[in-house]
DNA sequence: TTGGTACTAGACGGATCAGTACCGAATAAA
DNA sequence: TTTATTCGGTACTGATCCGTCTAGTACCAA
């Protein structure tokens, strides 16, 4: 049951099975008044088996033991960096969350960068689709829907941390460019929503029930997306 | 899998918060004798308790024992109708998956009553976002995407017999209107989804993360329906 | 009466798991 | 060297839970 290495070298990150990316702390980013921050090396380990382990078995599915075991380190290294299970899940669930600030600004880049709307949108379309299709989103996503009776206020600070800054993110941008006389749009957030879900509804959806391996073919993405911005664009765009 | 008859209204005095419908297979038996009540009666009961449970807890939060109580049942009855607990939550998933058949038979009626193709859509889609904002479906949902991962064949089920029919549904319904010369559509399974998404995404991813309580009122249902009809048709009414 | 069915009540085995306690080794500073 | 801290190993506690088992009660049919 327990994979124990031969004494000596202990390899980390060199399974590298996690493929959420684990935010390493630097100093202060926890509570305050613990425990003089040691040598947190064991922290990232912990929080990549964690997060392998979580999104690959759930929440009530995953044993602290077992994240010990795959972390390489003692049970009670693990309760020396998180107060307890709760607060690790909620760590990576989070964690994770902050990285969609990054995926947003690439977005707005990419539809600035475009010629015209069209090909914008079209590029947008197709990197949302991408994004929101990767395993470890569609998992993670899968695992805070799981756990929202247990946790709502989790769920509530991922739904605002992820999808909803999306949605704001192009209602911002749809209102920008209705402002140019580029789209016509009374409403932005009900454009952005409409935008969204013609885009990513299928896909998300699919990904919700069946596992990750189906992934769907570059190709078929790009179909999808295109279709969603033409059904979009033949609404929303402006009256020639 | 046994077939069930959707049995009559009775709820066992005291216990029933079960939202969702339970199937009954014995329908006698009206009066309630103090204790000793009719053969067959638990098997309702716990059906209702396990349902309640289920849909309020999750799977894994709840307890063989916490059905029994509930259903005022000894936990040795529950093991002489169900084999164990993973049948009783098939049994209460699949059970309820049942019922979109009619809900499909009564959507394709409205559209067929309708007067224009407009206002056909348009009922339609406010009873579409009406049924799937309902706190059982949302919770039933949450339910299989939740044990997705340990029930997999589950959750394909789940979603071939109630999420996947009402797209298919659509998809012969666009095909034939399309044939009739009232729609314009080249793919109707792809139009499905677009319509499917534009209406009930919104409501339906936050149903996802948030609690039942925050039911959308049904003028914003229907102004959520109202405008995805207008979009779809944008694109999708035959030019003219 | 006999036997079968439907059920209650409770205990129990076997297992899992979160969280704690304690020990000793390694490490680094003083 | 001494001292403090970190960490792995492991045993332990207290609790939960599935599923089984026993013993006994009520009802019904042949």
């Amino acid at each position: 049951m327990k994979v124990r290495k031969p004494a000596g070298t202990r390899s980390r990150g060199g399974t590298g099975t996690a493929e959420v990316e684990v935010p390493r702390e630097d100093q202060a980013a926890e509570s305050d008044h613990p425990r003089r921050s040691p040598r947190l090396a064991s922290a990232g380990a912990i929080r990549e088996a964690a997060a392998a382990l979580f999104l690959e078995k759930g929440y009530q599915g995953t044993s602290l033991d077992e994240i010990a075991a795959v972390a390489q380190v003692s049970k009670q290294t693990i309760y020396t960096h998180f107060a307890n299970k709760e607060e690790l899940f909620s760590d990576l669930v989070l964690g994770n969350a902050e990285r969609v600030d990054g995926f947003v600004a690439s977005l707005m880049r990419t539809v600035n960068d475009a010629g015209d709307i069209q090909t914008g949108l079209r590029d947008l379309a197709r990197m949302y689709i991408r994004f929101v299709v990767r395993p470890e989103v569609l998992r993670l996503r899968r695992l805070v829907i799981a756990e929202a009776g247990r946790y709502p206020e989790l769920a509530r600070t991922y739904h605002e941390r992820v999808p909803q800054k999306v949605y704001l993110a192009l209602a911002t941008l749809f209102r920008d460019l209705s402002n140019q006389g580029q789209l016509r749009i009374e409403d932005p957030v009900l454009a952005a929503h409409h935008f969204a879900w013609l885009t990513i509804g299928k896909d998300l959806d699919h990904g919700m029930f069946f596992d990750p391996p189906e992934t769907s073919a570059g190709a078929d993405l790009d179909n999808s997306a295109d279709a969603a911005v033409r059904v979009f664009l033949e609404f929303y765009a402006p009256r020639s």
